[in-house]
DNA sequence: TGGTTAGTTGAGAGCGCTAACAAAAGGGAT
DNA sequence: ATCCCTTTTGTTAGCGCTCTCAACTAACCA
């Protein structure tokens, strides 16, 4: 049954390098030509089944795995997403990224992923045209930054890119969290809990995130006719909450707190527990992201839930539509947040 | 100055086509052999400084870029690192992931992250052999469950792979945290504060860091002549943390308290809030990983800090000269982690 | 002046795969 | 049996790079 040059197949002509198998020792052994191989490899159906299987066995037998390089070389595309993630460990960007792997694997794709210090131009344009260099199929930005923005501006439209929580105001495909929409949701919560209106701790202001989540704040108060107060500017650490939280634990006037970040949240919670005004008793405090430990802060906290999984997965969804040059399909996808209630937040004590 | 071949160069003899320029393109602009071109772009010695320039020109003039599929299947290996890792935002792993990726990228490597759902055999298996069909130079693994061990006995042995805290006992390249030292650190302080033990609540047993902190915590008790309690078991999540807490705060018996990581203890520190034993007062409280909120917990948390920009750095470098072929060079390190003392921890009330 | 060397460049083959075409091999219907 | 059509298989030519080896140049010493 099995053909005679399976000795032949085994030994290969060099008996000292050992290569791996390769496409025309498969075909050897199976008798067909490397050609047949390719075409089993590659599920077309032109394909006598019992040829098929005989080069299933072979392949099975040499432990034969395809050449990406060369595959890569001869059709000129690669199997391979680019990603220019920045590099923190920040809860949304790291889980945001590990839903993009898996989903990707599950596709057959590889992902390369570049991080870059600082979100400035020259650093995204670096990583950009890295991806570009190993003839990435697409790229994912996920970079909210106005910086990083411009500098996608310069990559060739011919290379699908998908930019994750992007500028908003970008014509091309995006993929975001409706930052704004999350932000209501907080607000609107404390002010029908009573509060006659409510603070902001905001993220840094050239992130889109953080500049879109502070707008959603203040237009729902604008509507509800409240008055807005001043923002505390901070970064998404909670040190900087911390420091926030100590000023607003001093005024009276304070009852209500959303913060851009649970752990912003974090820091401010701490300050007011230090300068003992309660929360929810004497303050209430809304977060943002849902951080697996946001449940067991003291007091568990309330914050709004951006689904970053469903993210991952549009984002692919576009950046896969794209490269099948399909650009009539929608190219904007918006995912919605919703709040999770837990006892962080209660009408005021006046 | 310029060649007169430009406009022949610039466009291509396809002209619908528009391809990317490749290394014949740059030789003819600048009016040598591509096989120059490709000596100026290796850094090759015995190039005329004059050539040199041309051809860097005709590049900058071109916007080319080497093919790196071209290159891989020509020389047979790839600059390509695989690494894979658990899908989860857990700190240790997600900050060691991306310290990695930043330390490759600035030694010219591309990282391809393959992550998996479970930590078990055939996952693991499935992730490294993906890793295996793109051509890696090396594989990185970080997965520090015996599972995943196993998986990564079947790796066939020519292949460059390092292990990130995986099987102490394990023979080849491994490059960890000391654990056992970390767990010691914790413990020691906790007696020294005049504890008469310290309890233990561990990560889940087939973690081999768990595994390798509870056995530091209970060597160290042992050595010191103290009693040794049951460990509460606990996965990593502060949800785990809060039963176990919850727990312990009803035994008046327990004032010290080692959790095998900060999330844990976060949930302990709520478990004791809510069941009114103070913290530092009644019970101390000491966490493993130093994220970056522990400091922001009420109150803040003393803790044990591995170094994951030094793991990482050190993986690189055990990976690169296990791929340069000097297996002589010591493939295993170790990082020992530092404690890092803030306010969860006072001497016993009585 | 020739011969020897080192430095510099070019020509050609081949890495492992796919794409396009060409050639067999199998059915009906005529 | 002949023709045509469909299915299956083989042949050939690249993809863009690196490697090996040969060829050319210039410099040096005898």
């Amino acid at each position: 049954m099995v053909p005679k040059e399976l000795r032949v197949a085994q030994t290969p002509s060099t008996p000292g390098a050992a290569r791996e198998p390769a496409m025309t020792d498969v075909a050897r052994l199976a008798g067909v030509s490397h050609q047949t191989v390719s075409r089993v490899l590659n599920g077309h159906p032109n394909v006598r089944e019992q040829t098929r299987l005989r080069v299933r066995a072979a392949i099975e037998q040499l432990g034969y795995r395809p050449n990406r390089a060369a595959r890569a070389l001869a059709t000129g595309r690669s199997q391979l997403i680019g990603v220019v993630a920045q590099n923190s460990t920040l809860f949304g960007p790291s889980s945001l990224l590990a839903a993009f792997e898996l989903a990707a694997a599950a596709r057959g794709f590889v992902v390369s992923v570049r991080r870059v210090r600082v979100l400035d131009r020259g650093s995204i344009a670096e990583a950009v045209d890295h991806h570009l260099e190993q003839r990435a199929a697409g790229i994912v930005v996920i970079a909210p930054t106005a910086a990083a923005d411009e500098a996608l501006a310069a990559v060739p439209p011919d290379i699908p890119l998908v930019a994750v929580d992007g500028d908003p105001a970008r014509g091309d495909t995006l993929v975001t969290v409706d930052q704004r929409a999350g932000a209501r949701l907080a607000t609107r919560h404390l002010l029908d809990a009573g509060h006659r209106t409510v603070w902001h701790v905001s993220g840094p202001s050239e992130w889109f995130d953080a500049a879109d989540r502070e707008r959603g704040w203040r237009r729902t108060l604008e509507e509800a006719g409240a008055e807005v107060p001043p923002v505390s500017p901070a970064d998404w650490s909670a040190a900087s909450g911390y420091r926030a939280g100590l000023i607003l634990a001093r005024m009276p006037e304070v009852t209500a707190v959303f913060a851009a970040n649970d752990h912003l949240a974090l820091g401010i919670l701490r300050a007011m527990s230090e300068r003992g005004r309660a929360v929810p008793g004497d303050v209430s405090v809304v977060g943002f992201d849902d951080v697996p430990e946001a449940a067991y802060f003291i007091p568990p906290l309330t914050t709004v839930r951006p689904d970053f999984a469903t993210v991952a997965t549009e984002t692919l969804d576009v950046l896969l539509s794209c490269m099948s040059g399909e650009p009539a399909a929608s190219t904007r996808r918006t995912i919605t947040p919703t709040l999770v209630e837990r006892d962080s937040v209660a009408a005021p004590s006046r």
